[in-house]
DNA sequence: TACATGTATAAAGTATCACAGAGTAGTGAG
DNA sequence: CTCACTACTCTGTGATACTTTATACATGTA
């Protein structure tokens, strides 16, 4: 999907919180995993940058780990702000996409 | 709805091209309509932004009439470039909230 | 050695929306 | 007549998030 970038914007770090929130992850599998679900192009600098934030919010801990291949893993794990923060997100989401489908279906 | 301001980037110009393709409008009514949907913080200026650069990227067409009350209005009209635009918008919308929704149902 | 894969980080760039303020135009109150 | 209020447009500054690009490290393989 092209030209996705900007509806991207306030959706990408709920979707990697919601990741983290699963299971502890690291940056390079969340990004697979996001390929994965359809978000092709987002790269490695991008979720970086999402890990970041979660970290300096405080919504998230975390833990460098080995790998067998390559530099050591840091891994994150969701903690109890980040819980509330996630909850808060898809409020947001279900807000936003429930005005959106009035708007496209004509109902407003 | 409170912090919804990234999740409306990418979003909102859609909408905005939505309300103007059912029928030729102006940039305070716009606003007035967005508020009543739902987007209640949404203002003037940022509904103007949007106008100015659809009106740049030659997706309406403009027209200026007098209003009874205050300063002329200046109208909006959709164009065929508008209504592609606004096509591809509703297939990006679609596709992102298809995959959110997965990701939210944890079918993903 | 060279190259591919896995992994992390940071800087510079771009686009969109928010906020705030100014300016134009008509109407009704005092 | 002036003031306040509503209707209406425009613009500049700033915050935030995603993209691009580049660097670097570790290990396995041709």
């Amino acid at each position: 999907m092209e030209n996705l970038t900007e509806m991207l914007k306030g959706v990408l770090e709920g979707c990697v919180l919601e990741l983290i929130s699963r299971q502890e992850t690291y940056g390079y599998e969340i990004t697979r995993r996001l390929n994965a679900l359809g978000f092709a192009d987002v790269v490695e600098g991008t979720v970086y940058t999402i890990l970041i934030r979660l970290e300096r919010n405080k919504l998230v801990e975390t833990t460098k780990k080995p790998s067998e291949m390559g530099p050591p893993r840091k891994f994150f794990a969701i903690n109890d702000a980040g819980r509330e923060e996630l909850q808060k997100f898809w409020e947001r989401w279900t807000f936003l996409s429930s005005k959106m489908n009035d708007i496209k279906e004509r109902k407003a």
